[in-house]
DNA sequence: CCTACCTCTCTACGGTGCGTAGTACTACTA
DNA sequence: TAGTAGTACTACGCACCGTAGAGAGGTAGG
């Protein structure tokens, strides 16, 4: 895949975060903190579409952008990901089972129950 | 973290393979595809060890470098620094539980119920 | 109809990380 | 004493990313 850096990140979040495609002047309008050009904005949702993360799909003029897969589904993507670095994935595995908080350890067990079920 | 360039994830790997801190000489021989200079060996163990990835003990003139964690502690930090990316963390694991492959899955059950036994 | 504005695409600049390596200096060894 | 090994420092090119301007082409209001 490819890591997204740090402006792409927060736009992925604001997309992430509505169900329905926003244009790019939306995008930016939720951005409040930085003051950003228009343009800005634009090009990185440019570059996001280029690299598989966002869809576009024309409304007038305007592009409208939607994230091509959801965050977990992401997230997931980036975990297994780092799995493959290593030569031992059992190891892995375990250190991370380790790792997780209690909670999300009950989480994690569910999860892999429910595989077990079907 | 950060993640690792292609040169310096081949020497992480080199070095994780051994029990023993090499040289850079010694590591530079081991990489037999790429005829690198041996100053180019040097400089990146330099810059591994600068961003914390290894640890270096003098020996005589020359250094010698040692991960300073093991493979799959690194394996799982990543993991959970990709985890934290998410603002769902349940739903994101849950997503992993079901992406990982029968065998793997039985490995992480393994590893969470020792958890439970303590 | 003209003007202001929106949106797009194209191009670009500066910073950073990384692969790659040269150079200059020091110290051991034959 | 000359070669070799090792170090520190410096540097170049490329790719990625944050950032944004320039130019072109529609659109809407006076």
């Amino acid at each position: 895949m490819k890591g997204l850096g740090e402006l792409e990140r927060t736009i992925m979040d604001i997309l992430w975060a509505r169900s329905a495609p926003l244009t790019a002047r939306e995008v930016g309008r939720l951005i409040e903190d930085r003051d950003l050009a228009p343009t800005t904005v634009m090009t990185v949702l440019d570059r996001l579409s280029r690299k598989g993360f966002l869809n576009r799909t024309r409304d007038g003029r305007a592009w409208r952008y939607q994230p091509a897969a959801s965050r977990d589904a992401y997230v997931a993507e980036l975990m297994l990901e780092a799995l493959d670095l290593t030569g031992d994935r059992d190891a892995a595995l375990t250190r991370f089972a380790q790792a997780v908080s209690g909670s999300e350890a009950e989480i994690l067990r569910r999860a892999l129950t429910e595989l077990e079920d079907h």
